[in-house]
DNA sequence: ATTTACGGATTAATCGTTTAATCAAATGCA
DNA sequence: TGCATTTGATTAAACGATTAATCCGTAAAT
């Protein structure tokens, strides 16, 4: 490898004079720094970003902190901050913090030892990390601390709830899969404002949630609102399985715009994340923290997007749950 | 930040004395490494991994190139990889190839630049990225240069084809939805090699593959066996807008073992990449070279899992078309 | 008593950059 | 011409660790 020292030596110049002339501080006549140029170009000359990162204390890496690395969204995550990051000459280092607090900590610690300039951190569920040594930003929370990006939850829930709504239906299950997530309270805490007051909304949990539909599509449910794909997913085959029609006898929807949403039958209407949007809002304000240009204090919520599909269609009135029993 | 400097003024020894009592090198005498110990560990010193990196040429850091990030398999490869390799206290940085064989090898030189102790790549599909300036695995391609870790694609094509052909079935339909992908084309050579004259095989590929499945299924065949989940899901639509019953009318079953496949009715049937023993591997060989310990010419095939569901079952004699039409 | 050996510490160089301070030469101005 | 200023380069310190070489006592060996 050959380094400043080298081209300074095969041009008889002193290192000073590289430095200056390569990252175009200092002062360099214009025909050296151009001869610089080329030679060190020759001569497949590569900064040593550790030598950098030990002289200036920056490291240009950030930290990213997953709850589950095997969450579904973490592709898209990971995919869109690498892109920004690496645009911005950033690399980004992943930690998994496996299920529970401690562990998060313990990965922000290893983090912060490697030296990150900032960290991105989507929490556990129910845990808020603390201000950290270096400016941070936190993704997708539901209620949040200073400087969280998340998407608009509850937003994604009322716009699914209003096109239920439209489509006529007035009676609905909103079924959800886990009461200690935040964000799936959110998401209900939305399709109640999305729906209120244009009729009955009965929510319920789990599987045994799914194991009372039935019965309550044949108390007049005619849509069944989820908080996630995987679950919207599991409750269409249920549902099949008890010979009903998604969506002739019931409408059903799901949250996040998974992947397999458009491989189901029916297509799945649901809510998507703009996960770039978000990946891009936090990487925006994390650099601007780590420059010290500004500090934010207001979260932002990013818009949800509304993806209609085939799984929901307008209340069909002659529809009696005894048909399809 | 303390460091080093600072330890040693505090206790009026020289930094050469602390270094070697934390790192356990040189000769000091055993009270003084307690002293220094308990004495760094109050005043809460980390070393720096910058400092550390610089002089000794290594950064504990290996880079993880994948082609896609949004791959389905990327969160259970990412979470191995990292979980083994901070067992080992090394970092990972990733890296998005987006598509191309030319960003793929920009990806790998961003890496090499951040001064990467080894490299893991899964391939772009069609590519084989040559011998680098650091030790380097390649993870899951099919056909394979040296030092490669993959699943044992053929071999689990044979497991599948092996389980539908000890269910009776003889008259079979293989699918695949991307003629490019190696990976594929092991996987279904596996599906060839497992059924070998022990019925007939018709191969059919991508969207008007899945068009043609009735009218084969009409001309008696009784199992699909596809390359992935996400084409079985779509299939599985398919066939029951068509009117088919999975299993009773056609058996069914995909590759890889997505999440989703628990979550569909049927249950899918498929065959799971060990991503696990992968990562293992992978993490293990590199290490290795990276000791220069050992260095690895025989490429290693992880072998797959059945996962046996409810989208297969014995052939019924008696089941017509027919009936389902 | 002198030499040898060794344990326990220190000195100083090194890894590759950056950058403040300095210096010499050239230029500007009166 | 004489002095101040500017330009273009160099010197050297610094970042935080590691480590080969060295040094100083003390204890063992001759």
């Amino acid at each position: 490898m050959t380094n400043i020292k080298d081209i300074a030596k095969d041009m008889g110049v002193s290192v000073a004079t590289v430095s200056n002339a390569l990252t175009g501080k200092g002062r360099v006549s214009s025909q050296m720094v151009a001869r610089i140029k080329t030679r060190a170009n020759d001569l497949g000359y590569r900064p040593s970003l550790t030598g950098r990162a030990l002289r200036s204390g920056q490291t240009g890496i950030l930290g990213l902190v997953m709850p589950d690395l095997t969450n579904p969204l973490f592709p898209r995550i990971a995919q869109n901050l690498s892109i920004m990051a690496d645009d911005r000459q950033l690399g980004i280092l992943i930690a998994d913090s496996r299920g529970n607090a401690t562990e998060q900590t313990q990965a922000i610690e290893r983090l912060l030892d490697r030296g990150v300039d900032g960290l991105l951190i989507v929490p556990q569920k129910g845990t808020a990390p603390g201000v950290q040594r270096v400016p941070t930003a936190i993704i997708n929370t539901a209620s949040d601390p200073d400087n969280t990006v998340s998407a608009d939850h509850a937003g994604g829930g009322a716009l699914i709830a209003s096109h239920i709504r439209e489509l006529g239906h007035r009676d609905v299950v909103i079924l959800g899969d886990d009461r200690v997530s935040e964000v799936q309270r959110d998401r209900i805490e939305g399709m109640r404002l999305g729906f209120k007051d244009a009729g009955s909304v009965q929510e319920l949990w789990g599987e045994e949630g799914i194991e009372k539909l039935t019965l309550a599509i044949e108390n007049k449910a005619t849509a069944i609102l989820t908080t996630s794909d995987l679950l919207a997913l599991r409750v269409h085959s249920h549902l099949t399985r008890s010979g009903f029609v998604v969506p002739r006898d019931v409408s059903l929807t799901g949250f996040d715009d998974l992947p397999f949403a458009t491989a189901m039958h029916p297509t799945l209407t649901t809510v998507a994340q703009d996960v770039e949007q978000i990946a891009s809002l936090a990487i925006e304000r994390l650099i601007h923290e780590i420059h010290g240009t500004q500090t934010f204090a207001e979260p932002a919520k990013v818009a949800m997007r509304l993806m209609v599909r085939n799984s929901t269609s307008i209340k069909i009135q002659t529809s009696k749950p005894e048909t399809a029993k």
